[in-house]
RNA sequence: CAGGCUGUAGUGUACCGGUUGCACGCUACCUUGGGGUGGUAGAAGUACCGGGUUCAAUUCCCGGCAGCCUGACCA
């Protein structure tokens, strides 16, 4: 994109209040405006960081065979009832004007409308497996909302279900996932810890949670430092210091942040909501289900809580709004002729032709982050100066070598 | 939900029982061009809301609301 033509505004001043690193460097960069205290609105820039998780949710998804569909945020009070699910303080209750009381709960989760609808849909043991997720705004009444993307009252959540006709089944399904998370996370740029957690009132066995060790995390897990084994402290009977229980290495606690979660839920809603199908001996079953959750906002606002440095974000290259930042220092240099030639190439560019002073731009593109920043000077009309944001090395570099730079080694990233 | 801290131009802050100063940002013009260039001129605030004390409250007190931090909670 081209600046001139495109929204962005950084700060130069923001508030101390908020202390975590994504709340202040995605604020000061322009990624993102908080509305109120766990609102928080993508400006495009931060919306394309979005997009590009949400882009590798959905390659992911697509293979373990799940299909995208879009379910309603608002979700009717009888639906709740049925799962006894009503009252849970979470919930944001909506009512019309022209009623006394709440009609709706806006949904923080949609087993329950997920379950309705397939009980119509799902009558014999063909129609299994099946798997479908979405990707929306969630509603809950988070007490204490916290550090940035972090902790919302309304985020952006990747929600996967999966309907299967033996718990067999769901399980195969349930690692599928699992390995199909990690490998969302590791495209993030993200180590996740597979750590198992508490089972909770509606699942037929321990869930897992994928962590991220981070010191900004609300978690505490207990991992092994040799091998990767976890448990969440909440279920552990573990201690720091204590032998692993899967290989010879000893355990660490350590704070993380929960970027996804999945549950064996088992039969719980299917009988809520007469979720049955028949098996092939003409028998009728309830459906065994799975629910698996990644926090969208959050997984973003974990990427940059751990890669930062005091100039700004540092983005990993498959997530940044951008590939490449280029700032020409004299006007008279066609600058635009690269930027094109980039473009073309499929690799993304941002061009800074704002009419500001050179310090400013070199400021900016540190804060905003972008993996390659590109210089064309004056002083050395053949050559272009090439800054890794990773380790902040500069090159300078002939216009072939730098196409041999960006465009060979990030192929498959467009 | 409990405890603590905070609330002053768009943003960040300072001072003050006698109605607010600065910086950034913004507007116009000039200047400058390798790490927030320098200058000139300008616009912008009923000091969160309500009550109390006082001759006088933005300042002190109480209550609300909002924000942050700690804890509890957290499919």
């Amino acid at each position: 994109m081209i600046l001139s033509n495109f929204f962005i505004k950084t700060q130069k001043n923001i508030s101390s209040e908020d202390i975590s690193y994504n709340a202040k460097l995605l604020e000061k960069a322009g990624f993102i405006y908080k509305n109120s205290s766990g609102i928080y609105t993508f400006f495009p820039l931060g919306w394309i960081v979005i997009q590009n998780i949400i882009k590798i949710i959905r390659e992911e998804m697509s293979n373990i065979g799940a299909l995208e569909m879009m379910m309603p945020a608002l979700v009717s009070k009888q639906i709740w009832q049925t799962s006894g699910r009503w009252d849970v303080e979470i919930g944001y209750e909506v009512k019309s004007k022209d009623k006394a009381d709440a009609d709706f709960v806006l949904g923080w989760t949609h087993e329950e409308v997920i379950s309705e609808i397939f009980s119509h849909f799902i009558n014999s043991y063909k129609d299994l497996p099946l798997a479908m997720y979405q990707i929306q705004t969630k509603f809950r009444n988070e007490p204490r909302a916290k550090s940035g993307l972090l902790r919302g009252k309304e985020f952006i959540m990747k929600d996967l279900y999966s309907f299967h006709s033996s718990e067999d089944d769901l399980f195969a399904y349930y690692n599928q996932v699992a390995l199909a998370y990690q490998k969302i996370f590791k495209r993030c740029g993200l180590n996740s810890i597979y750590t198992l957690a508490s089972g909770g009132a509606f699942t037929i066995a321990n869930t897992h949670e994928f962590q991220v060790i981070c010191g900004a995390g609300e978690d505490e897990i207990l991992v092994c430092s040799s091998c990767g084994y976890a448990e969440n402290k909440e279920i552990s009977n573990l201690k720091p210091g204590d032998k692993c229980l899967k290989c010879d290495g000893i355990i660490k606690l350590e704070k993380s942040i929960e970027v996804g979660n999945i549950f064996p839920l088992g039969e719980k809603y299917a009988r809520d909501f007469n979720l049955k199908f028949k098996d092939k001996n003409g028998n009728e079953n309830y459906v065994i289900m799975g629910s698996y959750g990644i926090g969208v906002g959050r997984l973003m606002g974990t990427i940059v809580e751990l890669f930062n440095d005091e100039h700004g974000i540092i983005w990993p290259k498959e997530i940044a709004p951008a590939l490449v930042y280029l700032i020409d220092i004299d006007k008279k240099i066609e600058a635009k002729e690269l930027y094109n030639y980039l473009q073309n190439k499929g690799i993304s560019v941002i061009y800074d032709d704002r009419d500001l002073s050179i310090g400013e731009k070199l400021q900016d593109a540190d804060l905003i982050g972008l993996p390659y920043r590109l210089i064309l000077s004056p002083k050395n009309k053949d050559l272009i100066e090439v800054k890794l944001r990773k380790d902040n090395k500069i090159k300078q570099l002939s216009k072939e070598e730098v196409i041999n730079l960006i465009v060979k080694n990030n192929e498959n990233i467009k």
